[in-house]
RNA sequence: UGGCCCGUCGUCUAAGGGCAAGACACCGGUCUUUGGAACCGGGAAUCGUGGUUCGAAUCCACGCGGGCCAACCA
């Protein structure tokens, strides 16, 4: 495993690339804590094992601790069996929480106090509507919500109807406790949300102690707050709560450094069923056996169809971390699966469609076994079994061809092939049944290849697996498919939902009668097998380690041969199935960027370009931002686009005058108002930043007046931007006064010494390098030089 | 008819003002007693339009496309 340290995403990702910065600035005093919080409500799957690898691998890399702690607010849906049932699935994988067990059920006394505190703030206040009426008074996407009649309640009635809902005085549902915080928020979340429900029901922990319970959004900051995490990651769903998450900690009065809450895109696999609504119905109607039906893509199917938790891992640094919607092909899961299996896998054979071979020269004074390894040579492993031969063998039935297609390299009537491991057969006689089924193949042996070397070195091509038919023992095997012909639709508002219209006839294929080298039985039930040239089995853990031999395909071998006829019927219907043996199937991707690779078009018909709406409305309402949204334009010279930017408030509009009143040019300070400064706002707003319109003014005239390079002076914007201050006292500071034209010279000269293989590249042509050289010289002169100077010597001594 | 987030090879990610990189998949070759593995090679991308800049995938704006949000679920 260790030789995937390459992947590129695993530490790098911008989660990671946050850790590391909070560490090395001390915040949390270099402690790093995260947590992996499922509720237990339902069975991990393969989109969870990725979360639990983020959240303990990024504990893991900064010598952090990863909690495990239990959602389990909702008394209705959650159950012991499953808290059970996912810490054996997050040991399976190879993570451990130490002591770092919680419930969130054992803060309940804790977050009562906290709401408390909010409501005797003003903050939070009883709701006495019916659900109904709080769910129409939260209004729409594009409506403001009402205001409820609740809401003016006095802190303490407040306090005494909060106090006598936990004390079990109201039926279910007829008070709730909420959140005062604004019915007209653009944001849903934030429209006065619920933060407590009556529920008179047994919780599997707490029994009947509460009536009252938490909601997700009040309750798992402060749980993340109470175990003192750092950083709580979580899937890009929850973008929308982050905001409620912090109002609640901050409005309890938790300090920095308190946790902050991150979010990723999560798993997205293809043809994986994940969710719990998709797989319900299936294991109800038996459908599926169960939830670790090894169709399935919960971690205890694919800890029972056989697949390593090292593959799963894999899997998860192979996908990478990142914010983008997106979808994982199936062939990467394959990958990582037979990347695992492939070094540590014996080899062994076994027949799934067994035909017959007769071999009509064996005597009986040949060996009655052989030795064979147990892995190929370019695998440094050690281990070989016995396997039985005599005259009557099984071989599988895809590997004669009466009629073969082209290019088809296994036995053909006259034709030769090699018994891996013991010897080359020619094929004599074809016998077939009254219906033309061939039953049967008659052969010799060259009894001198035994071992598979021929002796006049003719060679040979095909090789093939096989089993002694007299001495093989019979074994079930399990081949498994997608459970579904098209894509799941997990959006619940697709109207064409119902899974069981779609399920594919055969995603479970039992083969019965298949013949397997006797070792076997002596093997670990454990082994997980190369049945050579088919694919990784291994027993199945529940049905399969008795006496009956039952196999579970984890994944077939990878292949690189297609027949031409069985390609050419793939391609023609479309199906991305190829045409391989049915004993080793396997799948190829389709896929598609969630269809967004649509290329955009231009503006669309009748739109202006370049003015918000948001901003026109408040113009509209002030005459003050509209005569300057007219002067910026008329007296100024600024396009449209730039007089809206900066006359869309106020605040804006006084900042760009502050910094025209210290360097008079409009269209330069305007520039970088608009493009450098906008883009260190990051969600704030120019009042947040550490300094005045002034101060740019003053950055804009050094750079006007060529006393640093504009380059230098956007390294002094962002220092600025960190910690204030006056531009001309950086610049001093940093030492950016400009390096003149005439100092240039030597900087160049050795960029281009340093660089000898890139100079050439530029010279035949690869003249985007000019990037670089001036990018070396600008970090050699400390950011100080004019770059447009410096491109332009570059230039002469490249060229001339 | 809103708010927030996201658009880089077929797919998943990297680079986050200065050489568009890796992996999977695909194609070709070498080797091979697994049509496996390994090795070598190849094709393949910055959603569009403007702007800022010596220089833009990266910063700004608009557009286009995708995701999330109106449970007393999490």
């Amino acid at each position: 495993m260790s030789d995937h340290a390459e992947t590129p995403s695993r530490g790098t990702d911008f989660i990671r690339q946050k850790v590391r910065a909070d560490t090395a600035a001390g915040v949390y005093d270099g402690n790093v804590v995260t947590r992996f919080p499922p509720e237990p409500n339902g069975y991990l799957h393969i989109g969870h094992a990725t979360a639990i690898c983020l959240n303990f691998g990024v504990a893991e890399d900064f010598g952090g601790r990863c909690h495990l702690r239990f959602d389990d607010t909702n008394p209705e849906k959650e159950d012991e069996e499953y808290a059970r049932a996912i810490q054996e699935d997050i040991r399976w994988l190879g993570f451990d929480w130490g002591e770092h067990l919680y419930f969130a059920s054992d803060y309940f006394e804790r977050m009562y106090e906290c709401a408390v505190v909010l409501i005797e703030k003003g903050l939070a206040y009883v709701d006495s509507q019916p659900l109904e009426a709080i769910r129409e008074g939260r209004g729409t996407v594009v409506q403001p919500g009402v205001e409820s009649p609740y809401r003016s309640r006095t802190v303490e009635e407040n306090l005494d109807m909060f106090r006598r809902m936990r004390a079990g005085e109201f039926a279910d549902g007829t008070h709730v406790l909420r959140g005062k915080i604004d019915m007209a928020h653009p944001n849903m979340l934030m429209r006065d949300p619920v933060f407590y429900r009556i529920r008179h029901a047994e919780h599997f922990r707490q029994g009947d102690e509460w009536v009252i319970y938490p909601l997700y959004d009040y309750a798992h900051c402060l749980e993340d707050a109470f175990e003192g995490v750092t950083h709580s990651i979580c899937t890009i769903e929850f973008e929308n709560n982050r905001e409620l998450y912090d109002w609640v900690l901050d409005n309890v009065g938790f300090q920095e450094p308190r946790p902050h809450q991150y979010e990723w895109a999560g798993l997205d696999l293809e043809h994986a069923v994940l969710s719990k609504r998709a797989i319900l119905p299936l294991v109800k109607a038996g459908v599926v056996s169960g939830w670790d039906d090894p169709r399935l893509s919960t971690i205890s199917a694919f800890r029972r169809r056989g697949v390593p938790p090292e593959a799963v891992r894999l899997l998860a640094d192979l996908v990478g971390v990142s914010r983008a919607p997106a979808r994982t092909e199936e062939s990467k899961l394959e990958f990582a699966i037979r990347e695992v299996l492939n070094p540590v896998a014996p080899r062994v054979m076994a027949v799934l469609d067994p035909i017959k071979v007769v071999l009509t020269n064996w005597d009986g004074t040949q060996p009655s076994e052989l030795e064979a390894p147990y892995f190929p040579p370019d695998i440094d492993r050690p281990g070989s079994r016995m396997v039985p031969v005599g005259p009557e063998l099984w071989i599988e039935r895809s590997d004669f061809a009466e009629d073969p297609p082209k290019g088809f390299r296994r036995l053909v009537p006259g034709g030769e092939v090699r018994l891996r491991y013991a010897y080359v057969i020619r094929c004599d006689e074809v016998v077939k049944d009254e219906s033309g089924e061939v039953v049967e193949l008659r052969c010799t042996a060259d009894l001198a290849s035994r071992g598979g070397t021929t002796s006049d070195g003719r060679k040979v091509k095909g090789t093939i697996h096989w089993v002694d038919a007299g001495r093989a023992v019979d074994a079930e095997v399990r081949l498994y498919d997608r459970l579904f012909v098209d894509e799941v639709s997990e959006d619940e508002n697709a109207e064409p939902l119902d899974p069981m219209d779609r399920l594919a006839p055969e995603s479970l294929e039992v083969v019965h009668g298949v013949k397997v080298e006797p070792s076997v039985r002596k093997d670990d039930p454990e082994t997980r097998y190369q049945f050579e040239r088919v694919g990784y089995f291994w027993r199945d853990p529940v049905e399969g380690r008795g006496d009956t031999l039952v196999f579970n395909r984890i994944v077939g071998l990878k292949s690189g041969w297609r027949s031409p006829a069985k390609d050419a019927q793939a391609r023609e219907n479309g199906s991305d199935e190829g045409g391989k043996d049915r004993a080793s199937g396997r799948s190829t991707g389709v896929s598609g960027r969630n269809e967004k690779s649509r290329k955009g078009g231009g503006p669309a018909p009748g739109t202006r370009p370049g003015v918000s709406e948001e901003r026109s409305a408040r113009r509209a309402a002030d005459p003050a931002l509209a005569e300057r949204f007219r002067s910026y334009q008329e007296e100024m010279g600024l396009s449209e686009e730039y007089a809206d930017l900066l006359s869309g408030r106020p605040e804006t509009g006084d900042f760009f005058e502050a910094a025209l009143a210290e360097h008079d040019d409009p269209e330069t300070v305007s520039s970088w108002l608009v493009t450098d400064v906008r883009a260190l706002l990051d969600g704030r707003t120019l009042e947040d930043l550490p300094f005045g319109g002034a101060e740019i003014g003053r950055l804009v005239g050094l750079v006007a007046r060529g006393d640093v390079s504009r380059r230098a002076g956007k390294d002094v914007l962002a220092r600025m931007a960190e910690d204030g201050g006056d531009p001309a006292e950086w610049v001093e500071r940093l030492g950016l006064t400009r390096v003149g034209a005439d100092e240039l010279g030597p900087f160049v000269d050795r960029v281009l010494a340093d660089w000898p293989d890139k100079v050439e590249a530029y010279r035949a042509g690869k003249t985007q390098l000019i990037g670089l050289f001036v990018g070396e010289v600008m970090k050699a002169t400390g950011g100080a030089a004019d770059p447009k100077a410096v491109r332009a010597l570059l230039t002469e001594r490249l060229d001339g």
